[in-house]
DNA sequence: ATTTAAAGTGACAAGTTTGTCACTTTTGTT
DNA sequence: AACAAAAGTGACAAACTTGTCACTTTAAAT
């Protein structure tokens, strides 16, 4: 009954992901996206009403990827395993934390749009409960520091995909180097 | 000879600033600033001849103000003194890192753009020295772990402004645990 | 009081982005 | 072969942004 797709919604996606990173939030444009996808503008209207819309929907799409794959840490049976799964898999999914901070800008125009970001939330939320269980569960085996608070540690394990990482420094000497010092600091023990 | 102003240019910087947090780059208009200073758009055109020129202009005027602040390390005499000091710098200066990596968006359209940018990169070059500096002499201390590189370790504290700060924990609880995760980690010693 | 020049205004043209709609193309079904 | 319906196109109007320019306002200098 239909004509076939010129359009892959997962092609749509990766550009849309690309084109944010490149040009922000208020940077992004309809016919920057249709450009790359070799398409009609007009064309794109068809699956999204605007561009909240549609990148709220790649978003979600997104967050249950990434969460699906977070999930694989219940595979690790002790402490120490999942903490070195978590802080690989937080190193290796570096722009995440770029697209949440884009996520934050987006304003709730039509009511697609706030229901994705309700969803978006309740990602969020989950991922941090999760996360926050295997902080507890550190500090109950004397593993973490009793008094440093849950929210602080988790928000700086985040942050350090965002650490700049330059060239002369290969990635595994990187990650091998953040995991350090999110475990032990910088400083020397005397 | 001339009339009294009605913009002043530390206004106009401190607007400038709010809008490009909350609008990103790309969203930042000659419009919405003007609204924000009451005064009509082009009287804007007098003193900028477009956006990335007044944007780069007030980064340069900005990071003059920080790099005065920061050489206020060298009144303390030891390293323990110093680390502390730039923690302090860096986790209460939180905005700066945003407009660092605001400042690479800016594309180089005319001559004062980039003379401006070459400004800037200046600044972060010699900011960058200072502080490499502290890190080599707590190796030489024996205070830093020697193993870990220097531009980890820096873009490390760096990224450290941005790790967000929850309701229900003060500014200090927080900047005092961002300290000891920086220097000591999370963990337990054992 | 007159002049001068910087400061600010409002309107215009050019360019971009947005959303919509009538229209064409394509493909499976009858 | 005819049709139904989803997929895609191109053109249009509305909105906004940009840069410019002739013009007005204001305050200090002569």
């Amino acid at each position: 009954m239909a004509r076939e797709r010129k359009i892959s919604l997962n092609e749509l996606f990766a550009q849309t992901k690309q084109l944010l990173l490149e040009h922000g939030y208020e940077g992004f444009t309809f016919g920057l996206l249709a450009e790359r996808l070799g398409v009609a503008r007009s064309a794109i209207y068809k699956y999204f009403e605007n561009k909240e819309e549609l990148i709220t929907t790649y978003m979600v799409n997104e967050m249950e990827e990434v969460f699906i794959k977070l999930e694989h840490i219940h595979v690790y049976p002790t402490f120490d395993e999942q903490f070195r799964f978590l802080l690989d898999f937080i190193l290796y999914h570096n722009d995440l934390h770029e697209m949440i901070s884009i996520g934050k800008r987006i304003p709730e125009n039509h009511p697609k749009v706030q229901e994705n970001k309700q969803r978006l939330a309740q990602f969020h939320k989950r991922m941090y409960e999760e996360l926050e269980h295997l902080i507890k569960r550190g500090k109950q085996e004397g593993k973490i520091k009793p008094h440093l608070p849950n929210q602080v540690i988790l928000g700086y394990i985040f942050q350090s995909v965002s650490v700049p990482h330059f060239p002369g420094i290969s990635l595994a000497e990187w990650v091998e180097s953040i995991r350090e010092i999110i475990m032990y600091g910088v400083m020397n023990r005397n």
